[in-house]
DNA sequence: TATGAATGAGCCTTCATTCAT
DNA sequence: GATGAATGAAGGCTCATTCAT
């Protein structure tokens, strides 16, 4: 960004900064990471952070658009080669679930993107909206196909998905458990789209 | 200032107290309301505030856990009489989705009891682990009925559900969106128990 | 202002920090004056200069005011006898000689009252103009009653005298010199009424 | 970055510190302008300004120093071919009034030059004390030949001369209003020559 | 010389909490 | 119990100055 060609790139300084504020707002919060907090963690002094960022605000928000930013990258990517609804679903749900990987940023995006301060809340909803709006997308084509039941509302159906996946990943977050997002991610699909009742459906 | 009559109760201050900290919260986030704003909502000196609470953190505390309270309290209230575990869970979204009737507090729940890292694993992870181990409760009864398969973890199960509902829960508060809680419940445990495999194409 | 009857009225407080913050302002300049500074100087917290005053800067505005409005209102007071206008002039100057006598005031108004931050240079060129129009009105009277030369722009008579009483005042304060404001007065009235030029005109 | 041609001057440089330095300050005021927006405007870097100058504070006193050489330079010149008193007077007042051509460097005279008492007792004012005992001298030089009277002080007279030019040109400057210089150079050596007392009634 | 990234001291302001009344 | 004035610690941000290149 302001990077120049010196022996340490800048670009490296901003993302050790960005870094060092996921790890410190995960840990504390947004309202409790000084911005000093952040300088330390990322070893460089406070009035730095402010050569790279407008604002404490901005640093948080950088950090959940680039974790946003990722993810609908590699979704986007991938939607070129996996095609079938079912498919599709089962993949977004596992890069989902991945993002538990990085403990830091999941814990970030488990958090401060609902804040209710308004600032947050505004901007955080904006991602939410696309995501949904992605499933939803998928949900329609699989009505279309016959793959999935026309009777219930596509938005109802890419809600409980976000929901149901975002809590797993929030509770194992949270309990510190591990698990294995391909495997999770088809048990939920197969939850999704099987339903839990059991008998007749499943001959 | 507004002594208005004799003295009011203090029991009455104390929910004045509570009432108005959860809108002023909703409203703003928790660290962007001062003590000060919460204390005139309510009518109440500053200090006033310090001889029902011990602290600004108590007051969310305790709101949040009010609010869960009230919750297991319908919830056991009502098992009394629902025993089937379809009803049972249908009667859990249901109540949950309820809870968007009043505003404030619905917010409040959707972002606030999602603090930092360390308030959540501290305490809101507490209820919400509650939540989820009476839905499991619910399941696990279900698959030994043999109403629910039990090829699928009930932890997996319950976590959907929660999440689910949640997620729907939260989508309409922010976007304003109003919904019939029951009808609403209906469509979640309709998708959570028969899935949205299109039946024809999969026997 | 906020004051209630306690031990120690609040007005007294607010005073205590104005006078601290002219003391200061003076010594220092309004922009190497901390807060921290004025609130000591006064002997109350910081925060205390923000229960009284919203911002530093209000802290400065009402101080400009305050010595304008006493200036005005003593000149207001005294036209109602004094009715002459070489006499109001003179007095005038008079009054505008004896502000020296707070020297912290004096100094204030001589220099913080001419930045060029733009609040203030607004602000204050307002109270500057309202000074001008007082003694522009002076003179036309001056001139129609045929006392004063009519051949003159009574804006420029104004203007010389506001500027000459000034550039005394502030002289004297910044070298420390004392004067007796009455006498001197006279002598610069003397000057404007009847020049330097020697000769024909004085027999 | 901008390396127009072979490197520029050193000197040129210098003049175009000093240049920016006097249009941002008047604009925004001394604590006001950044180091960097000064530099900006010249078209440096932060640090080349440090290179020319020892400090922030240096070039604002450089910029003072520079404007008064000038004035001065221009009155020693002219004084060697104007020798009446009076006439004396009128030149000082009229190089005095045309300052206010350079809206800049007047606006910086008129406001910076007054900055905190410190400032003020232990720079600027040096500037001032010359500039009247220039006048004075003038003055007393009068007197002795019987040009003028000799029962007013010609301190006194030196500073009414003095902050009524000044006033006029502060106004000008702040109302944005322009004049001729030479004409109300005039009209004020007219004024304090003549008063302004009306002839007919008071021979 | 010239650059501009980096520094870190310093300041305005907010606000949770206390306590004298 | 109730009040609200007072406190003072803490934090976001700016900017003069330095220094490695």
């Amino acid at each position: 960004m302001k990077a120049e060609g010196r022996q340490v790139p800048a670009a490296e300084k901003y993302q050790r900064i960005l870094d060092a504020a996921v790890e410190v707002i995960a840990e504390n919060g947004y309202f409790n990471s000084p911005v000093s907090a952040i300088a330390a963690k990322a070893g460089v002094a406070d009035g730095t952070v402010y050569l790279y960022f407008k604002s404490k605000d901005e640093v948080l928000r950088t950090a959940i658009d680039t974790t946003f930013a990722r993810f609908y990258g590699r979704v986007e990517e991938e939607f070129k080669t996996i095609t079938g609804p079912k498919e599709q679903l089962e993949f977004i749900a596992q890069v989902h679930l991945e993002s538990h990987e990085n403990r830091s940023v999941a814990i970030l995006m488990q958090t401060e993107m609902r804040q209710s301060a308004k600032f947050i809340s505004e901007f955080s909803h904006h991602h939410l909206v696309k995501y949904i709006s992605v499933v939803r997308e998928v949900v329609r084509r699989g009505q279309k196909m016959g793959i999935f039941r026309s009777d219930v509302s596509d938005g109802v159906v890419a809600h409980c998905l976000f929901g149901a996946i975002d809590e797993l990943l929030s509770s194992a977050v949270f309990t510190g458990r591990a698990y294995d997002a391909k495997a999770t991610a088809a048990q939920v699909i197969d939850v999704l789209l099987n339903g839990i009742r059991s008998g007749e459906k499943h001959v």
